[in-house]
DNA sequence: CAATATACGGAACGTGCGTTCCGCTTGTCA
DNA sequence: TGACAAGCGGAACGCACGTTCCGTATATTG
């Protein structure tokens, strides 16, 4: 489903199975600017940013934009998705070594860098979902089950207590990133994964 | 300097020194249940709930409201004021007792549990001064250092690690405040507080 | 029971923002 | 190079929300 539907959303409204053709010259380059405009825009001030400044800011009109993003939703969703995507490789990368505890904790540790000047990823995890049926949940949820499996592991290694799930971990996560914003990163998520670590 | 201009705020406008007059009966009443009802619509769905809906809530036209509030920040305010207060007198209470570290993390505990239903405390909480140059700013400085008083407390009893300061505490505070209304407050306080104590 | 200041209700206004529409421009292809 | 589809810009629309205004109602006072 998702490949015809992230199609949908990535060439543009009207074509659902296939490009029908490909885009003009200098279509193809706006619609790159306005993808890059946007991501800043996002990362900045979050998903409050108005639509004009985001085109403004790829150096483009209202209408153009619309003409490549049906909505702000989709906008957001073609660069969260992305995002989250990233995450989700890193998570990849990271699972392959030898050191379970080791990874979970750099994961974390990553990724609160990452959301603090990222506004949107953070808003975008505070959205427990159940609003927008779409993408978004099954990109999430595939992010959900990356760090459920590092978890995993590192309860197995020993070096995360055992009586935290997945879900307590991303909320926990979601809450650092939140707080890191105003406090910088390095303090909390120490305290944090001391706090996941096993009581001796 | 805080008693004239909360008067001013609680009385209504245009009176920044002493009750000219006491309010007709009817609109103490009216008073009242703005209050009550725009606590209890900004606890259960935030700082963005339509002033029409508390006027709404509360019986009465947005006129009156106006009447009694000369903005909406203004009633934000009277109410979120209220709220700190009453954690303010909490630490005062449990900084009373021996147990330095047990009155710390309890605290904790009931802060957690009381944003998780108080939607509007965890946002006032998420906003790091800087915007408005008022109330709020003091209030919130005065929260900061009661909780100051009691981390010093208990890391002076040896119940807390001695590397954290009051400001990623409070940052961690409302990140788990955040992180809760999602996950419920159990877990997440239970990993954070074992994260805040000395490492053997 | 008047007379009057006080308070009330809610229509109306201004603003900001997402989205749509349409006349003009430009890349593409024969 | 000329014709035409594809694309562009930005004015205009609709809506939601904070705030203001003013005609009406009512508590208070003598």
């Amino acid at each position: 489903m998702t490949p015809a539907t992230t199609r949908a959303t990535a060439a543009g409204p009207g074509e659902l199975v296939g490009p029908a053709r490909p885009l003009r010259a200098d279509a193809r380059r706006n619609r790159q600017r306005i993808l890059d405009a946007a991501a800043a825009a996002f990362a900045e001030e979050g998903l409050a940013v108005p639509i004009d400044r985001i085109a403004a800011r790829a150096g483009v009109g209202v209408g153009t934009l619309y003409r490549h993003f049906p909505t702000k939703d989709a906008l957001f969703e073609a660069i969260v998705v992305d995002r989250i995507d990233g995450l989700l490789g890193r998570v990849d990368e990271l699972s392959h070594g030898a050191d379970a505890g080791g990874a979970f904790f750099t994961f974390v540790a990553e990724m609160v860098v990452l959301a603090t000047d990222h506004k949107d990823l953070l808003e975008e995890l505070g959205r427990r979902q159940a609003d927008a049926p779409g993408l978004k949940v099954e990109v999430k949820a595939r992010l959900e089950a990356a760090v459920g499996r590092l978890l995993r592991e590192a309860q197995a290694a020993g070096a995360v207590r055992g009586d935290v799930d997945v879900v307590e971990v991303m909320c926990l996560l979601m809450g650092v990133c939140a707080a890191a914003v105003h406090a910088g990163p390095t303090g909390l998520v120490r305290v944090v994964c001391d706090g996941l670590r096993p009581r001796q």
